[in-house]
DNA sequence: GAAAAACCTGCAACAAAGTTGCAATAATTC
DNA sequence: GAATTATTGCAACTTTGTTGCAGGTTTTTC
């Protein structure tokens, strides 16, 4: 019932295709994917269009951020334990492309770079080799 | 003669279309652009196809970078004042949408995360309000 | 400088992501 | 449970980016 509570909790309509979208998230096991995964996933239970709504509910509520775009799609993670300036760091391997949270590495938020410019928010990935690769 | 050089010096063939992607790049003040720009620049001279294939000769030179995805679409500039291992951040304004090369700002490089994972290269974005909209 | 080799380019066709309008359906509210 | 409000499915569409292949340029070689 986790799912559930988090859409009453943020006011949404508790539907079953945000349930599902959700629950496909949090068996992502932590890792960013794609509509097109969640659509696969839910078969033909809700249309592509539907996945793709309900994503947006879901960042507008704040509850699923859209990390970053790889392979010309968005990749959505449930927000657990990020803050409101700072997601956790993202590491993408270049060997075998497989993306890791590291929800464990803090990096200092920048400072304003320039006189007037206000920073709400910072974005970081790395890039490398992951353990398996190196 | 400048992008005439810059190819030159990579090994690549020095075309027309390359040199007018480059001139592009370079008349984008330090922004970062997408090819659908580039096409619209170049008007009928050249082929959208061509602008993105000579766009993946240059990157794959180093004589630009893939910077970011912004609006569905590859974001490019050229490779100026980057490190092999960081490219300057950048900041993207959530009111106007316009981003900015933060060339002067120095970010330190993430140590490794955890126990063997190899950090290649790191990618800072920033989000905020620029002066314009502060 | 001309011929050969190596490499680019345009065209057409295609694939995939994401969006929009609208009618039908489901969740809340009272 | 009826009225209200929000969500969903479908079809059609836009845009980005890719691929194959024939024809055209740039370099290299001599």
């Amino acid at each position: 019932m986790e799912a559930r509570a988090m859409l009453k909790a943020a006011g949404l309509y508790c539907t079953a295709a945000r349930l599902a979208v959700v629950d496909s998230l949090l068996q992502a096991s932590g890792r960013p994917i794609k509509p097109s995964t969640i659509s696969a996933q839910l078969g033909t239970r809700f249309d592509r269009v539907t996945v793709y709504r309900t994503l947006d509910s879901l960042v507008h509520a704040d509850l699923v951020h859209k990390v970053f775009i790889e392979e010309r799609a968005c990749h959505y993670e449930l927000a657990h334990r990020c803050s409101k300036t700072q997601c956790h760091p993202h590491f993408t391997c270049t060997c075998c492309g497989h993306t890791h949270c590291l929800t464990q590495l803090k990096i200092p938020m920048a400072q304003s770079p320039h006189l007037g410019f206000i920073v709400q928010r910072q974005q970081v990935r790395l890039e490398g080799l992951c353990p398996d690769c190196a």
